[in-house]
DNA sequence: GGGGCGAGTCCCGCTGAACGGGACGCGGCC
DNA sequence: GGCCGCGTCCCGTTCAGCGGGACTCGCCCC
């Protein structure tokens, strides 16, 4: 009937389940049924039925009126190629980062113009940044973001109007461009308070075995209480040790992967 | 047509779809349409379609004429409560026990009868063991699961018939329970080979705010070279140190869950 | 070189699963 | 008491999903 902008689940089940797990990335924890109607503006009776299959089969578990992911997409999200492998590489190396600096240290990657959270090692003490594992970011405005994007060629398109958080957002396209080249230069991007008022970070690239740029290690605290310019260092090793060890890695692991590749 | 036995996912779309995701846990990387019509028996056109609809929607991702979860199963994987904020008080206290031993260390909860593995920090040397994180293994089968089970009381229904995996595996139900008693009295639950030749383990028991047993802290390795008997009192130490530090977190983090409890 | 096989793609008529408007009951709040 | 929002259930309609099957294209083996 309204021809309202659907989302973009266009109009099979598929889509519309789609759009109802959707609902559970940001907002943490729990949504009732009826959270879900104001949300995606489906007809309250297919949420209701929909809600109840996604139950069944163990995408969603219920509490008591409430629904939240079940722990069945965790497992399959545990498996996205994407993010295992670096994850695997990684971990070890972002761990002994966070324990020598004790600061926030954190793994992320490239997807369109935002970048996701792989992996998130929180300082004890500062204030819990928005930021968590699985979440995303625009990438102009992200040390991360600006690291990959540096070393990503052209092959990333730059959206028409770059979206400003703080003051000192980069929202110039011009601009940006100078910022990229300054990072490709340095090896190492910073985000000088561009996403959220008071906060700094740093970022450096990590690549594949065949030079490609797959994420950017990074680390971020409170402006004064963090200085970007002495950490440089120290993020730049963490990302090249784990580049070398993802090209070691390649010769020892691939076999595997490739083993099992087929069903039957 | 024919009767079989489908998995389990019913006839409705979402079912469907379901399966056909589930391929994915197991079996690391890709897999083609063809082999996902072999694994699910589903009619060659169907999964087609459906394989199409989910890649539209973010859920898998096209690679060449295979397809592999998409990052879309990651973000909303990393949004799972019963995983998300026992991850995030445990994380750091793992890394800091394995650096200190240099062992396998482990996070797992119990989802049914088998546990879970939220977190893995692998030893550097040692073969890789099969476990990953989001895989499942039988809980009477593992150190973990023995460590959850033996503090679940009753509320956890054990199979009629426990699988065996090596000779030493405890297949029998009085046995079973008479370990269980074990790992009540000294707080923590041994692998000894129950699992797989020549991998032993040690886990012990992580409890909430109210005194529920949430998941366990385990470390495992081959068998001759890691001394369990050594180690057990290092993994209860990090155990104790996530409970307290859930406990302490409560009063910090709950009322930031409890916000944006709404949409709109 | 040809023919068999398994892959991916496309088509299209049929049908019942999904859809969604709406009635109902419950509980909390004004 | 009356209103409102929530969760549940019902049921007639219809169109999205279904799936058999035809087609093509490589590849391998005879």
């Amino acid at each position: 009937m309204s021809p309202a902008h659907r989302s973009e689940g266009e109009i099979t089940a598929i889509g519309r389940a789609t759009d109802l797990l959707k609902q559970f990335r940001e907002s943490r924890g729990s949504l009732s049924a009826a959270a879900l109607v104001r949300r995606t503006d489906l007809p309250k009776s297919t949420v209701y039925r929909m809600v109840a299959d996604l139950v069944r089969v163990g995408l969603l578990e219920r509490d008591g009126d409430d629904y939240r992911p079940g722990i069945l997409l965790f497992e399959i999200g545990e498996a996205v190629p994407r993010q295992r492998d670096l994850r695997d590489a990684a971990k070890r190396h972002l761990a002994t980062l966070h324990q020598a600096t004790l600061e926030n240290v954190g793994l992320a990657l490239l997807d369109g113009f935002e970048v996701v959270h792989l992996e998130m090692f929180r300082g004890r003490e500062g204030p819990r940044l928005p930021q968590h594992t699985g979440g995303r970011w625009p990438a102009h405005a992200s040390a991360s973001g600006k690291a990959v994007l540096a070393f990503s060629g052209d092959t990333v398109e730059v959206p028409a109007v770059l979206p400003r958080f703080t003051e000192r957002t980069i929202v110039d396209h011009a601009e940006l461009q100078v910022e990229l080249d300054r990072v490709r230069r340095r090896g190492v991007a910073f985000d000088r308070q561009e996403a959220i008022a008071m906060i700094v970070g740093v970022a450096a690239p990590v690549f594949g075995p065949d030079g490609a740029v797959l994420a950017a290690v990074s680390m971020s605290g409170v402006a004064g209480r963090i200085d970007t310019s002495r950490m440089d260092a120290a993020v730049r090793t963490t990302a090249l040790t784990i580049s070398q060890d993802l090209a070691d890695a390649r010769s020892v692991v691939r076999p595997v992967l490739q083993a099992r590749r087929d069903g039957r």
